[in-house]
DNA sequence: ATTTCCATACAGAACGTTTTGTACAGAAAT
DNA sequence: ATTTCTGTACAAAACGTTCTGTATGGAAAT
């Protein structure tokens, strides 16, 4: 049985560091020795090619994403729509690791599309487990306003001021939970 | 007066192809001289560095882009909210020009978010017009929604499966008819 | 009117840097 | 004995920038 490969964890969070800092294009080897304190040798030993570094980035923050979503779901209340309100509040911190991350591989995503192939699979079930009704209609709107309060503050051109975010993030709240009611 | 340059404007438009097929990670002057037709060296003169293209790619669109929102505000109907549901049928055009380039351009701006900054002014300027009043916060709900749209079909993790998707935009624009109903 | 001069507009090659991938010899740990 | 990792070195490519050369059109000088 081989031991526990310790480099392989110091260079992934070097990595997320690094991403995290100054975005993937800036993600080079060099900068990931000295980041990670493991030798070059050692890093191509557990990632043979950058690609290979990348998709492991991303499988391994889906799969803690997952595994934050699934604690996020055993605490969440009773209330009607309390997950979709988790969702908005998720989106609406203004600064938080995950979205840290998410901003950083931007440029590696846009370099290659494929990279989020696994992301889209667990999406798109995700998404299918739902049931389509008016309501859930509604609810979507709220899911792509979310995602575009991040977005649109990520640029920098954010559709909403400053001084005007709290304001559309607690109508957002309100609407999830109108829209959630039970008839 | 100089003589107006032609091939700057030949640079431009190959450099606008070539963002909206594969995104400007593939820009590289290679590319641009066998598209464009102009040499190393003419382009290098009007454009010293790339950073200098990729400046003048978004200067322009955002003109033309300006220039559009002029045209199209002038033909706009007396509807109550017509001018959101523009911005919703823009973003939620499937397959726009508009759309690739502002997505081809993506990868430079995460490697350099200061290209952005002509953009944020002129949408500041616009956000600042605005009264925030209670309809004004519901509204922006809706703008970012189509933003995010926007995003999350470009990324292929949409929330809304293409089969939702019509019913997602009528919502939408229904809801902005009903949001900005004179009281 | 001819010549001189100079800035503009491009062509094309060359250069230097940066980065990735690969190889390999061996140490260290298990 | 096998896996895990170090350390170094190098090939190969990609890319942005710089450099030198050339053509042209018009202003200035004569």
């Amino acid at each position: 049985m081989p031991r526990p490969p310790k480099a392989r964890l110091r260079v992934l969070d070097a990595a997320e560091r690094i991403v995290k800092a100054r975005g993937a294009a800036n993600l080079t080897y060099d900068e990931l020795v000295q980041e990670s304190g493991v030798s070059r040798g050692g890093i191509t030993y557990h990632f043979p090619t950058k690609d290979d570094l990348l998709r492991a980035l991303i499988a391994r923050d889906l799969e803690q994403g997952k595994r934050q979503e699934a604690r996020q779901h055993a605490g969440l209340s009773d209330e009607p729509g309390a997950e979709l309100i988790a969702l908005i509040r998720t989106w609406g911190t203004p600064d938080s690791d995950r979205k840290r991350f998410v901003a950083g591989m931007l440029s590696a995503v846009a370099h290659d599309p494929s990279l989020l192939d696994p992301v889209r699979c667990h999406h798109q079930a995700e998404c299918a487990m739902r049931t389509w009704d008016d309501a859930e209609i509604q609810r979507s709107v709220l899911r792509l306003a979310a995602e575009g309060l991040f977005w649109s503050e990520f640029f920098g051109c954010s559709e909403v001021p400053a001084e005007q975010r709290e304001r559309v993030l607690l109508r957002m709240e309100q609407l999830a939970r109108e829209w959630s009611r039970p008839v």
